[in-house]
DNA sequence: TTGTATGCGTTATCAC
DNA sequence: GTGATAACGCATACAA
């Protein structure tokens, strides 16, 4: 492990020069460059990041926190944000909590002591106080999900409308007893947002919400299924399910299929994310698109003006706009 | 942003002892470390970690690289790594390559300029050469897939002996025109071992193998229906399918499905990964676990050795052991 | 165009 | 138990 000055004594030059060269400096005549150069290759010199950064404002890492990798459904929103990393020269540390307040905190010290420059939330435990306070003293933009009345700035997509839209396509294909399958998380702005709008459109209507009380469920999957068995039990007359994803509309089909019935031709579904899963599965689901990866590059994007001028902190409350993809499943 | 020169100041102590109090050593008398706390407190002063790092001989974080976050398959991996290091007091950087050299180099920078302490390779593009060098120089361990005749450690499991017993399986059963059906990327250690016991499982009974190039197949679901349609248009003798991802077995499905075929009536279809998948689609496939979490988990515990030793530096080939899980498909 | 010298924020080795 | 002070490796203002 050599350091700046072996290389200024072997090319003899000084450091000052050497890091001239390193950060392509001009001012710099291409004899001294090249005996420079030379140098660093013969000792195989690599700059130590911590040496440098220490002397800069920024260290160009960017900190993701997420639940987990295993949600198909963050993928785009992560690819969108790397993209916009990759080409500018940013770096992008993605971190899982599980939804632990715990890790968390530990992973938000990396913004505290200033190892990375700023954070995206797409996920996060945080109160809407502990997330003002953050907010007011580091760059962060929340992702798709969001706490509404807090200062910090989000980029997500308008659930309700979505919703909304969603369900007056359910009734006017005749369906009136339509049930809402969600989440544990119900108090997710996103699941709160569907869960308004569902129930809106069906008051429009003059129709009555079937939910179902999840606390003790899991969440996907299985808890799709669980919720339909539930359901079905009490409201024997549901033609239509509204999904709060994909996964847990995939729960619903399999337990429908078990019960003997068909879709679309007995019940239908519709869902939120449009992951690989919507189209995995037999009949394809309807499902809202939410254009991941347009909400991560934007996310950052905006999170970059932040970092390079402190004094832009203006809160934007952005809404991107969605795609329906009607299915066989509706 | 306060220094630890401020909080001394306030706190009317040396910077020393300041550095003592964050750092829990012992040799501070509890009143001074009370007024350093109470002044920390006050200039909500926190550590720069550049600082620190500076002095400190690693950072404590770790690089993962892999292709993509959006394939199931890596999440349990990950997650064991993740635990590993949680337990550890280490960090995790999961960097995403998109199999792209250029991204790939960018990141191992990390590991050159001392950003990271090692580095966990679940997928690369390294030559043997480039991957010999950065082993002599850096902690690295290859997870799952690896280059067999190189230097550096891994963990992984016999592909070789779980894909034999998988197609013994299925000649016992009856199956004598048995597909092999596998993704773009046939140079990768997996895929080889799968494609070698295939053929001689075929040959110990005297069977012949089914294959079909795929040089310009896309990788995953879309790539299994195609190579099927291809397949059965030439063969339409073949009962069974060895698919080398979950994924592809999906594609595999939907094709026979749409031509007519029931599985695992008309087709048999077999496969690698276990991920969520696999239990998603109907019939549920029959996979092979590689026990993910464990090898990501052990991965790190080698690393972290080698990390804390640099005299430790002996090859590791670690094979773990898998589990078949038969299920409808077969 | 190049070199000197200083500081970035912290830790650790000495003294006391 | 506490305080000076010298590193750590690099970038840069200022001189030359």
């Amino acid at each position: 492990m050599s350091t700046i000055d072996e290389v200024a004594f072997l090319a003899k030059v000084s450091v000052a020069t050497v890091s001239r060269v390193i950060n392509n400096n001009t001012n710099v005549s291409p004899e001294t460059k090249e005996r420079v150069l030379n140098a660093i290759a013969r000792l195989k010199y690599q700059p130590n990041a911590m040496g440098a950064l220490l002397r800069k404002e920024h260290t160009g890492m960017i900190l993701i926190l997420l639940h987990s990798v295993d949600n198909p459904f963050f993928s785009p929103i992560v690819q969108g944000i790397e993209y916009f990393a990759q080409s500018n020269g940013m770096n992008v540390l993605i971190c899982t909590t599980y939804g632990d307040k715990n890790r968390e905190n530990h992973y938000l010290d990396l913004l505290k002591s200033h190892f990375v420059d700023g954070l995206l939330l797409i996920t996060n435990t945080l109160t809407c106080e502990e997330l003002n306070e953050l907010n007011r003293n580091y760059p962060v933009v929340q992702v798709v999900e969001y706490l509404p009345d807090c200062d910090a700035s989000y980029f997500s997509i308008d659930f309700y409308q979505a919703a909304f839209s969603l369900v007056e396509r359910l009734i006017e294909k005749g369906h009136h007893d339509i049930a809402f399958i969600h989440a544990g998380l119900a108090d997710i702005v996103s699941t709160k947002k569907k869960y308004q709008a569902y129930c809106d459109a069906l008051k429009k209507h003059n129709l009555e919400p079937i939910i179902e009380d999840i606390s003790e469920h899991a969440f996907g999957y299985e808890s799709g299924r669980t919720m339909t068995r539930e359901l079905l039990k009490e409201h024997p007359s549901i033609t239509a399910f509204f999904a709060t994803s994909d996964l847990m509309a995939c729960g619903i089909l399999d337990e429908l299929r078990d019960q003997g019935f068909k879709v679309p031709q007995d019940k239908s579904i519709i869902s939120f994310d449009n992951t690989i899963f919507s189209t995995l599965v037999q009949p394809n689901l309807t499902s809202v698109d939410v254009n991941g990866f347009q909400l991560g590059y934007q996310s950052l994007e905006y999170l970059k003006k932040r970092i390079n001028d402190k004094k832009f902190t203006d809160k934007l409350e952005v809404f991107l706009p969605y795609v329906i993809h009607e299915r066989e499943s509706s």
